[in-house]
DNA sequence: GCGTTGACCGAACGACCGTGCTATTTTAGA
DNA sequence: TCTAAAATAGCACGGTCGTTCGGTCAACGC
């Protein structure tokens, strides 16, 4: 790997964690070139232009994504383990050190929904994917009878997300220290609903 | 009422409806100049900051929530009647014609969560007013029998924050047409969940 | 009806944005 | 070690942003 590799792996690593703060399109050049000690042009170079690096960032934050939420999920039990993994893991993204700003696809996601353009198609269709992941994992629960066989499982996957939609909103614009705990709680309720009946 | 106050509510007005599809931020003078076909700086003129523009946009757009969606629930019966209309007044919000580009609110809470600034202590005040309205509905619909006693009505207003963030996000961002049918079933489930046992 | 006040415009400013161009430095292979 | 190529820096451009200032025009009380 040359050395031009490195340094965009780097500038690609902040550009994620910059954008979770302030947005990909909140993302500046110059901003992120000053973070990484580096020229405005000479980080320019490396994309060429600020729709490629926004699209090679979101590309990056969806790498992460899998990297720390889903594959760890999939070597759960089939069914409510995996389940609560996919959930749990779900929780502690936005934690993890390089997405101090929360979670990336959450503030993209408020920003691009006027947007024409490559990058909210990316987005979108990666959101989509996750949802289609979430609701292959319910679907699984079904048949391994953990949920009842009539459970609507894109409906989990919509109330899922609406919980966690609240979680980001609740502790980060509102700073609410029980964010996490209610999310939990809420959690709890939505496995209760979709169990079999007795 | 001089003529200075018309134009300024005339501005603060497409403000709201503008701001709801850019962002508080994503405001431009310029932009909302062109707009109502003024010049930059007699727009201007009416405030005298962006800072204040984005303050009397954000109490303009809590103004015509309230209007729209607290004052003409009040008027339903206390208990689960005003929480259905609570529900159905905010899942309607978003569609009137001043606003054609979603809540102005949740499209100004992602954008603000890691600022620092009256606007965003603004933002922060309101929406906690308006979780406070929905617990108090809450805590009605439990003192007349329509939620259990123990029920946790902060828990149940963020659950119902949560509905309504995915209801906008699938709607706005994904483009979903379910995204309203699954608010609604949404809301039934979490309604039942806190109703009475038996 | 006149004069004062307030509303509005045009132009310009400094700052920052994305984006090219050219030069310089650094890397990596023979 | 020398060289060709790759990586980075410096600089400047056109554009847009918020903001300021001086001038113009219409509104409105006496």
């Amino acid at each position: 790997m040359g050395k031009g590799e490195i340094t965009r792996q780097q500038i690609l690593d902040h550009a994620v964690a910059l954008a979770s703060k302030v947005g990909l399109d909140g993302l500046t050049i110059g901003g992120l070139a000053d973070d990484l000690k580096m020229s405005k042009s000479g980080l320019y170079a490396h994309f060429q232009s600020k729709e490629a690096l926004q699209l090679k960032t979101l590309e990056e934050g969806a790498a992460k994504f899998i990297e720390t939420v889903v594959k760890p999920a999939i070597k759960a039990p089939r069914g409510e383990p995996r389940l609560r993994a996919l959930f749990e893991n779900w929780c502690q993204w936005p934690k993890q050190s390089s997405l101090q700003g929360g979670c990336l696809f959450v503030q993209a996601a408020a920003e691009f929904d006027d947007f024409v353009g490559p990058v909210k198609d990316r987005l979108v269709a990666l959101q989509k994917d996750w949802l289609d992941v979430l609701v292959g994992a319910a679907r699984i629960a079904v048949n391994e009878g953990y949920f009842k066989t009539d459970a609507d499982v894109e409906q989990y996957a919509y109330e899922l997300y609406g919980i966690m939609l609240m979680y980001h909103h609740s502790a980060r614009l509102l700073g609410d220290p029980k964010a996490e705990q209610r999310a939990r709680i809420a959690f709890e309720a939505l496995l209760n609903s979709y169990r079999p009946d007795q």
